[in-house]
DNA sequence: TCGAAGGGCTGATATATATCAGTGTTTGTC
DNA sequence: GACAAACACTGATATATATCAGCCCTTCGA
């Protein structure tokens, strides 16, 4: 844990205007800001781990995670990814239940941690946290729901492109307008599309001859958008 | 839409004690029960289609639903089912969004229609809505990746098991203590685990030659449990 | 600079699962 | 009760995907 001596502010944060907190008044942003703790965290690094207990809640302040269960065999399936402004952890806390998933940095990261105290405190004086709250599960659940189905009806193939899309609209690209704005390792994407590394390779290497994309290492650029639109099959 | 002369009383139904409206004021039970309507469904009617739009919710008086999603190919999907006292058609409603999946019918189904005005009317002098409403979503969510998790990871056959268990969990059992009370046809479970009906279908019968279940027509028994749970790994 | 370790990649092969085809059986209807 | 339609089931086969093995390349630390 770091102190809150990088001079972030609840108050000043951009984050928090578009998260839980948007609604909140002055004198509750500066009670935030008393309780939030800042943790930093290094690529690789575990924020917390699958049937541990939660304490509190955590807002990314900058940076990237992944959100992940791990199955009998010790493979890893990829369920959510986290960004800027993005809440994590809170399902648990809320339902009073043990972590479902485990949440790791994919990059250097730092998030604001909420105690459980405090975020009920505040829940008491502010029903916009209520509305926001519902509006975060519902739209977790949307997607959590549309995955499921994919998995269990489309081909890796598509769920590949769909894959690919997806990182595009939840990370942005660099300056080049093309370029993945994340860098997983194969294994990683794999673990997101819900298929063995080797296949998402071979499906990768496709894509790269079909011209859809181009591929540097971990630096993938989208060069053909339409094209995995349609083997995502994202119109019909 | 049948009237309300089926002498249904929110006031006195035991479903709403338990479900969305259970701290309610009786001066907000009458609201709700002038403001309701009773829908009657047959076995295999659908009450409400994917990519439409919702304008209410549904509580389950009595009876039994599938929630699901049609792929590209027109194959169906079952996310969820829904029991006596489930609420239903909420996710889309609370995110002014159009319906994720469709639901119908899996057997004879009386549901209480409360329509989107009267559910803001409530929410607006009942806090304990919202709160009701985080649950539910939050239980509906940790399903949704934990069944996410087992349709990237686990095999047919392990995800057969979990669904047997789970339809004994959700609907319980007949006065045998062991036929699971639900009819579902082959189809339907195999929508159920994320697989082909055929590959379904012969899992049963393995299950059956192992002596972990009864088949009669459309009757299961599950005649070894511990058998199915230690087959779905679910201690691991 | 070297060596080791991990990650990326490809080909060969195994395996789980889907698909196809055909038969018997139940269900519902007139 | 007879008929059609839907459903349940089984075997044969096709196919998608996982697994295994090996190699090359990069990275990183001693």
């Amino acid at each position: 844990m770091v102190n809150d001596v990088c001079g972030y502010n609840c108050k000043t944060c951009p984050n928090c205007k578009i998260s839980l907190f948007s609604d909140l008044e002055d004198d509750d942003f500066d009670f935030l800001n008393m309780e939030k703790n800042m943790v930093q965290l290094h690529k690789g690094q575990v924020l917390f781990l699958q049937d541990t207990k939660p304490h509190g809640l955590y807002c990314v302040k900058k940076g990237k995670l992944k959100v992940f269960r791990r199955g009998s065999e010790g493979k890893e399936h990829i369920v959510r990814l986290a960004n800027d402004a993005d809440v994590i952890g809170y399902r648990a806390l809320i339902s009073n239940d043990k972590y479902n998933c485990g949440a790791a940095a994919l990059e250097e990261t730092v998030l604001c941690y909420v105690p459980r105290q405090a975020l009920e405190k505040l829940m008491e004086r502010n029903i916009s946290i209520y509305k926001k709250m519902i509006q975060l599960l519902a739209g977790d659940l949307k997607d959590a729901e549309s995955k499921m189905s994919d998995l269990a009806q489309k081909p890796v193939r598509e769920r590949a492109a769909e894959t690919l899309l997806m990182l595009k609209h939840k990370y942005g690209v660099l300056e080049d307008g093309q370029t993945l704005n994340v860098t997983l390792s194969r294994e990683e994407m794999a673990n997101l599309v819900g298929t063995a590394t080797e296949s998402f390779i071979r499906i990768l290497s496709e894509f790269r001859k079909e011209g859809m994309i181009d591929v540097d290492h971990k630096k993938i650029k989208i060069t053909d958008e339409e094209g995995l639109y349609l083997t995502a099959h994202l119109y019909d």
